[in-house]
DNA sequence: AATGAATGAGAGTTCATTCAT
DNA sequence: TATGAATGAACTCTCATTCAT
């Protein structure tokens, strides 16, 4: 894979390279990519603006590169914990809780894919596209088995990244709070069981 | 109201502050707002950087003038068009419709309102928060009918706007196409009946 | 022709465009086009550092447009002086003194177009080539009648203009001098009649 | 003579020490001084950018102590190559051959040569003063002795100084090729017997 | 001798905005 | 109302050089 930002050689290298992508989540976060400057990120990890540019090759580069590790750590933890669900239901309500979890403790990185819509559109759409191929598989079985209705299994997967991420966005990126349980368990019966009243069922409230 | 942008004069003052309108939501549309100059602007509309100023106080005045726009006359399209139906289920359906053909007749605007997360939090927030607002009566009407399960409205509304906003981003906005009737389709099954197979219920494709 | 560098609309603006390629050609004589910088042009010329871009796309436009000046106006002046020359000896009499005078009065320039070496190798090819071609029509005709010998007219070209860049730099521009009249003619006789002594002719100091 | 650049006390170092000047040959040559830059040169030679200060001061010393190398090795070449010369008309036909040969085997240092008008004219005026100065013994006894013409010699210097850098630059730099023959004698020609034709001698191609 | 991280001044350039006409 | 010249702060990025290891 090509290397998109310069290694250092030495354990100080790593060190001030971590601490910039640190500080920069953070000024990204709270400025926003456009507003944010390059003197923000280095005053704020106390280095010179000239080190910025021997571990990053541009403002572009130290952001592409907080997208990449943002997207590979939620797509592995997600995939740890999805795993030991014994059903595709379970499996789909275990990852919206480990989404708004990890929405609530990295509400920057959260805003940072938001920001990419106007950054860089490829990364943006590569995102999501990404999260979309990692539910392709388990719906498809889900649908196979007679688990889950017969819809196409990425409609149905844009459908749950919308859900997930307007709900976040609402009460975690808006609020700063965790979303009220009663919040996620409605969105989860919207998800499986859908709008409808249906007859003959107990209906919650009755 | 406190007025943002001075108001013309003369026809012709006015007619220069329209062209101005028009010509940036191309402008932010294709570009983006930060990376929209007021040169962009005013070059495309063949009037000198000054006069830009007669119109508006500055760059973020003329863009928020767009999504106010924007947001007043799509309110005022899907009001309309919602008003015949006849079930609360047939008015989000057409809703639904509407948005879609919306967005695809207005793709600039439609990424317009996208950027405002990084222009401006609060124009964000209140363009979503009040398209909220637009669903809650018509929610709570159906769930006291029985016509809607009873779930908290104002979560269900940010369910709703998360699965039309996906789907338009993922078919209109990045193919450029209209949404395949399929899809379509089954994001109405999702959204009134679930993803869960229901027991002695006929399944589509079965 | 392609219009490099941006045209003022107003007087005003005609004359501080002309202020700043004054003021630029002073400051790239002195200082050499890298060492210059625009602010020192901006500063010198009393305007705004923006104020430059309304002009000039860059740096380096505005270094072309001196030199495109420069060997406009140089060859402009050639042409009509030698117009009267009534051989092609005379001709290139008078271009030589033409040439060493108009070095002496544009020093700034000449050091100009010799850093183009640097700047841009194509400017200064281009530079050479135009002049070179300036030479060949008279030389052919004067080889035709026999005035001259027969030796290729490009050669002789790069020949007198090797001779005369020398004999400027030496006096003119080392010394900051005319150069003296001992020397041209010294230079007139080592181009007409070479430098070996002929027998059967009188010498020059004998 | 004060030692501008440090001196190595180790064979390892002088090892180093060469690589660096050798690789800065190649690098000033291609891209001239003001482009190049320490780190182009450092990478290019696999050493740490501090290790090019163990050796130079700066950035201009590494450039100086080329030019001086190169001005010593093309005198000395030239001085062994003249010395077999049984007049001073042979003397400077030969001078002019090995100049030509020099300059298409040294391409870089050439170009080299030529940057030091930007670089540091003292360098530059020094370089020409000391190759006149290797002129003007010869050209004193020819024409005492009345081989040639009784001209200035350090007119006579430069003339000669001029022809053949002018022919080098237009075959050898701009094209990258060997002075053609025709090119090389007519030039010869030009400078011994001068563009004039004589009567009462024959004339090439008649 | 060699490394490479760190520096920081300074460069060219952009652009929202002001203002005289 | 319209113009476009003028502004100047702010930005990203480069690079010769220093220095601790």
């Amino acid at each position: 894979m090509k290397q998109h930002s310069k290694t250092p050689a030495t354990t100080k290298g790593a060190k001030t390279r971590q601490k910039l992508l640190n500080v920069a989540e953070e000024v990204f976060g709270a400025k926003g990519y456009f507003a944010a400057s390059i003197i923000d990120i280095t005053q704020q990890a106390n280095v010179a603006q000239g080190t910025f540019y021997n571990y990053f090759e541009s403002k572009y580069e130290i952001y592409a590169e907080l997208i990449r590790q943002l997207s590979r750590d939620f797509r592995i933890e997600i995939k740890q914990e999805v795993a030991q669900a014994k059903s595709q239901r379970e499996a789909l309500e275990i990852g919206i809780h480990v989404f708004l979890k990890w929405v609530k403790n990295h509400r920057n990185l959260y805003s940072i894919v938001q920001q990419s819509v106007l950054v860089d559109e490829q990364l943006y759409r590569a995102y999501y596209e990404r999260l979309a191929q990692g539910y392709l598989k388990g719906l498809e079985g889900a649908i196979e088995r007679g688990e889950f209705k017969n819809l196409n299994p990425e409609t149905v997967a844009y459908c749950l990244m919308g859900v997930t991420s307007f709900i976040g966005m609402r009460w975690v990126y808006w609020e700063d709070k965790e979303v009220p349980d009663e919040v996620v368990q409605d969105a989860i019966t919207f998800i499986f069981e859908g709008l409808v009243r249906q007859e003959g069922k107990d209906q919650k409230g009755e």
